[in-house]
DNA sequence: CCCGGATTTGAAATCGATTTCAAGTGGAAC
DNA sequence: GTTCCACTTGAAATCGATTTCAAATCCGGG
């Protein structure tokens, strides 16, 4: 392996003089081209690790993600990827599984690696803490979701609103009992998205669009908590079915339980449109779902994206005050909420029935 | 930050001690506790960078992937954390976009941050280089792809005999026009599975299973090479629809194109499964696709677990001779490829049709 | 021709760990 | 009591870069 010290002998300087050239020091022109030349003619590389050291900060930045297999976490990492290599920096992917001994363990080795900075999504609102980080001044950065307490930049989705939006969708396409299928209680994603919901059904209450049903408090009979994962929106779902006066529509917090959902649905029996069928995120592949799919999207790569460019300023040395991001989402209404079946009353539909039905 | 020095100051004794109680060297009981005691009070975790340092060796192996949206290489990419984490090897994921200039700047990089090892799905056959890494002793394991020539250790799936199982299969279920949608001209894996393909093809031309049409060289005449994406698939797909003859069933290389044709069949009308789809490699929610797909299943995780620990005897230093690990498919069947409508001629099907057609 | 200030340069310190080597310690054998 | 050996220990070198500091050089102005 060919060293600074190498190079600096063949091209008859000191190390220092190298170093300076290539990091931008006062040289006089000539002697900076023999040194490239030298440097190019041993095929000279400088030792990150040596760099690092002295420098007292690498050149990566770490990404913890929850689930690298859930599509809307590759694609955040791929914005993070993208305005990381602007910069010369290198982005190291760490799946903590939603497991938060994994994630510590992670955020160790991220301050044992000297790492430039590291960009979040916790796994857990509570237990999630960065604060081992700020202590050490590493630079971060909370995607997607803001650990309790932390006093770092962060960038987020409109939940709430998307939850909103999502929900006056399926109200104004004529579904009457809608349900909620949500994260965990307790995460930020969760609560924001199923205070969404909230809100649209009780503006619908206010202006008589909905009118609550005997016994049943509207807000919550309909609502489930699960765990984002496929298995908890079968279970979710299963069990909205298993109602007395089961829902005719479902607003799905995230895309993997709605892949649960949908499964369930399917094996029930029962098809979109006539029962509505709303996710929150895109499902990967959707273009074999039918009917396809209504979704709330989500900006996944901007997130990644915008993260990192802020972290970068902070690596940069940014003394700005803390900022939070808040990105929005967008309504793509496809086939699945297209409204429910005419019942005897004889209203026009609002939509086209689907080819397929 | 507490460093070793400062721990050895707190218990008395020498940095040379801290170390070697770490490191397993030779140290009075008594002192060792001391020192343990100490680093514990301090919160001592030593540096990283320092040790990659001066051993000349790092504590992370890189994993270079062609394409983190696909499942297949999630997975894989799971199967090689687990085995990691094992020995407390951190990975880091590099997605190289199947582009060679990401991958040799990837390359780069390893090199200069001095990791342990990486594990490389080649983004070409022939073009992804490999030697400098050897050049500089880094250990290197080929994974689901063999690079050209490269001297290392490979992980590898049973193209070939997937490709042949896959076809065998779709002959006994009474398709008689089958295609071939493979990838690129060049990766191993596409040559690999065609390769399969047409094997089994030959077999059933010689025992009279297969009568060939006048005109066509049925080895060839059926088959088409994509790129192993979504566009890829559907293109070929829409192209071997507009066939005089079409075909009536298809064998696609790889999950994403199988995505692909599935939306083109579905749009022209044509549905498994009276027209034989299957795919080399499972579709993620496969579970939502009806009708359910029949499926080469591949042992992604497998994959991954291998190479990480092939790569870490080497790390070790073994120098035992390369060795090839192939690993075998299986073949997952389900409604996709159920046989073809009944002609005119009156024969039995080998299978119930599906409830729902 | 000499001086002051600016610029360029290299020697050496530094980052934090590991490892070599020589010195120190203790115990057993004679 | 002396000798020898095995075992512990710490001082110092080392990994490869950056950076400080002081010396060297160059320049124009007087």
């Amino acid at each position: 392996m060919t060293t600074i010290t190498d190079v600096a002998r063949a091209a008859g300087v000191s190390p220092a003089t190298v170093s300076r050239v290539f990091n931008g020091g006062r040289v006089t022109p000539e002697r900076a081209a023999r040194v490239r030349r030298a440097a190019a003619e041993l095929g000279f590389e400088p030792n990150r690790v040596a760099q690092s050291l002295r420098k007292q900060r690498g050149s990566v930045i770490g990404l913890l993600i929850p689930d690298i297999e859930n599509p809307f976490f590759t694609s955040l990492a791929r914005g993070v990827e993208d305005a990381a290599q602007q910069t010369g920096l290198s982005v190291v992917l760490c799946n903590t599984d939603e497991d938060i001994d994994k994630e510590r363990r992670y955020l160790g080795i991220a301050l044992a690696e000297q790492m430039a900075g590291v960009i979040v999504a916790a796994a857990s609102r509570t237990q999630t803490d960065l604060s081992p980080l700020a202590a050490r001044g590493m630079p971060a950065v909370a995607v997607d979701r803001r650990p309790r307490g932390a006093l770092v930049d962060a960038v987020l989705v409109d939940n709430q609103y998307g939850g909103e939006a999502a929900t006056e969708h399926l109200l104004r396409a004529r579904y009457r009992r809608i349900a909620c299928v949500t994260g965990p209680e307790g995460a930020s994603t969760s609560e924001e998205r199923l205070a969404g919901y909230r809100s649209a059904l009780r503006d619908a209450l206010a202006d008589g669009t909905l009118t609550p049903e005997d016994g049943d408090d509207p807000l919550t009979a309909y609502v489930r908590y699960a765990d984002f994962k496929v298995g908890g929106g079968r279970a979710a779902m299963a069990d909205l079915l298993a109602m007395e006066r089961p829902p005719d529509a479902v607003f799905v917090a995230n895309n993997l339980m709605a892949v649960g959902a949908l499964e369930v649905l399917r094996e029930a029996g029962v098809t979109p449109p006539e029962f509505g069928v709303l996710s929150f995120g895109g499902v990967p592949w959707a273009g074999l779902v039918r009917p396809s799919l209504t979704t709330v999207e989500l900006p996944s790569y901007e997130l990644g994206f915008t993260a990192a460019k802020l972290l970068q300023e902070r690596i940069a040395g940014s003394e700005k005050a803390l900022q939070t991001v808040v990105l929005r989402t967008g309504l793509s209404v496809r086939d699945s909420t297209g409204g429910p079946h005419d019942d005897a009353e004889g209203q026009g539909r609002l939509r086209a029935p689907s080819p397929l039905g």
